[in-house]
DNA sequence: TTGAAAGCGCTAACAA
DNA sequence: TTGTTAGCGCTTTCAA
């Protein structure tokens, strides 16, 4: 009942060959039968079945993307990136959301291992796909590019931010608005950006002479909710602090619902700075200090990357990349006399 | 060099007809057997390719979506609705959003036409997909259903909210609020949406016996930007009024930023309600009223219908859903003495 | 319950 | 420049 390329070889008087020559435009066609194909292909309104194309090319211009959970906007903004940069290069972007099951993330590598897709991008995929596979995949000729991690492997294009330096930056900056005692709201503790943030913490605390203090840690899961119980835990311990550095704004609002609840006044009775530049964090009130990390462009950069080096057919010579992030203060973290 | 069902064949010991009914769960074949070809698939790490199954099966188990723009939470919010629905059946989603180009909707309907997805539903898409043409496909075999729209058709699944009747709702409120000059701030004129909420807000006006002024109605995008322009449009205007109803929750979110500017008390001088339950209307100060949508619910209901009939073969007897929303009454729109 | 074999619709190698 | 034809790897019909 559908159209096949015969029939359009039949109507145009060509062969299949010829066809399918011009669908894909690969020249060594003369003008005139390019034209009189195009004609029948219009005049029968024919549309080239893609899974034939698929299977026998070898490729379905498809782009798989793995990403723990899509609600979470700085994921979603770096999707954006892949797909924009996807489709201005002609592939298809198929999202795997694993909504937070850690199991999920797993199974979505199927459509890479089947075929369904040409290539895999893991956004900030740590734990349940380890390094290890990742190497193995790619060893075999599987595609996968990684943001927001850092495989040992020349095939893997990687890109993440600087995690250990802004947070120095928003650490260093809550210091010089005169406070001493930071409290510090992780996000998973599993997570390496949340590693890597705490790390930037200590480290901006010692190169001031400040001291560590445990108990100015606490866990959130880089949810508003997880943010808020953190803070509470943190007022629960009855420990002095004028200033807190959360790893992302999600879990800032909480602790300014926190705040809200308990009548603590935002920056007077206590200083807030987030890192994501989510959209919400400046139409709070006070708007959130945070940190704007180019999450739209890692996502096109990984992304044009990983197609260049699936075309070019061989690894690329610079393919880790390490991207900075700037610190925006806003009213929740300045100063007030 | 990957291994095929031949080769998980002659391991096992069987042909590839039956490894192919152990892949399928087909039954029909004895515990020994399949047991067997388990073992092998597993000893071999066989992932059988999808691509050849598509073209054989002629299908994909991939749903496309055509949204005008991922970006509007409204829309996000329904696509997370079908991408829910249409994971729990085993099938996946391409989004394709057209990032506000009315060219590019039409365009990715080639991914139906060429077998690339099995179906494909359509969120809010008008004007460049005329019920014409979705007929022509629908009655040419193709899947299609549709959010936000009407369509005359028996193999169209349709679903949308009763704008009319939310509309009336806010408008009435804020008449009981004691507003009687209540400007509307509609979205894309041509939007189907903005076309039946200023339906009903002339309508709710009617009802209460207050006259419909053209002065008090301004166009925007949908965008916060355009609320802005919309409202400031209004201002200069210089017609009396005390309350807005904006389209949406994004276009409010440009009010409140002119009524900033402006020095404008929301709600002392200005009442203001907006549409969509956006995450930021809770965030903002005042909070906004807002009306909430089922949008997930609409998603997944609209995806399980979709799959449904593609399955049973067959039209539905229901395919036009009708669904309620809810007014939320919040701070910016509350009486205040 | 199992196997042999046709064929899904296309691309691409080879021949003309 | 164009045509012929062999598959791509699987599912499914038919026969055993």
């Amino acid at each position: 009942m559908d159209i096949k390329i015969k029939d359009v070889a039949k109507v145009a008087n060509v062969s299949v060959a010829t066809v399918s020559r011009v669908l894909n435009n690969s020249g060594l066609v003369t003008e005139a039968t390019r034209r009189k194909v195009q004609e029948a292909i219009e005049a029968m309104n024919y549309h080239p079945n893609a899974t034939a194309k698929f299977l026998r090319s070898k490729k379905t211009m498809m782009i798989g993307v793995i990403v723990s959970d899509i609600n979470v906007s700085y994921y979603a903004e770096i999707v954006k990136g892949i797909e924009n940069m996807a489709y201005s290069r002609d592939y298809k972007v198929i999202i795997c959301d694993a909504q937070n099951q850690k199991e999920e993330e797993l199974g979505y590598l199927e459509l890479l291992l089947n075929r369904t897709v040409d290539a895999m991008i893991l956004v900030s995929i740590n734990g349940s796909i380890s390094d290890e596979l990742i190497c193995n995949l790619v060893d075999k000729n599987y595609n996968i590019g990684v943001v927001g991690r850092y495989i040992e492997h020349p095939g893997v294009p990687c890109i993440f931010t600087d995690n250990v330096k802004f947070s120095m930056d928003v650490v260093g900056h809550l210091i010089g608005q005169g406070h001493k005692n930071i409290a510090f709201l992780s996000g998973y503790p599993d997570a390496l950006d949340s590693y890597e943030r705490l790390e930037g913490y200590m480290k901006a605390l010692r190169e001031n002479r400040l001291p560590f203090r445990q108990e100015l840690i606490e866990n959130g899961d880089f949810n508003e909710e997880g943010g808020y119980h953190a803070f509470k835990r943190l007022i629960e311990k009855e420990v002095d602090f004028t200033a807190v550095y959360s790893a992302n704004d999600e879990m800032a609002l909480g602790v300014y619902r926190a705040c809200a609840e308990m009548g603590i006044r935002i920056p007077e009775e206590l200083a807030i700075v987030g890192v994501d530049n989510n959209r919400i964090s400046k139409y709070i009130s006070p708007r959130l200090s945070t940190v704007n990390q180019p999450k739209y462009a890692m996502g096109a950069l990984i992304t044009e990357k990983l197609i260049d080096q699936m075309n070019e057919n061989q690894f690329k010579e610079q393919r880790v990349f390490k991207v900075d992030s700037e610190l925006l203060v806003r009213e929740s973290s300045k100063f007030v006399k």
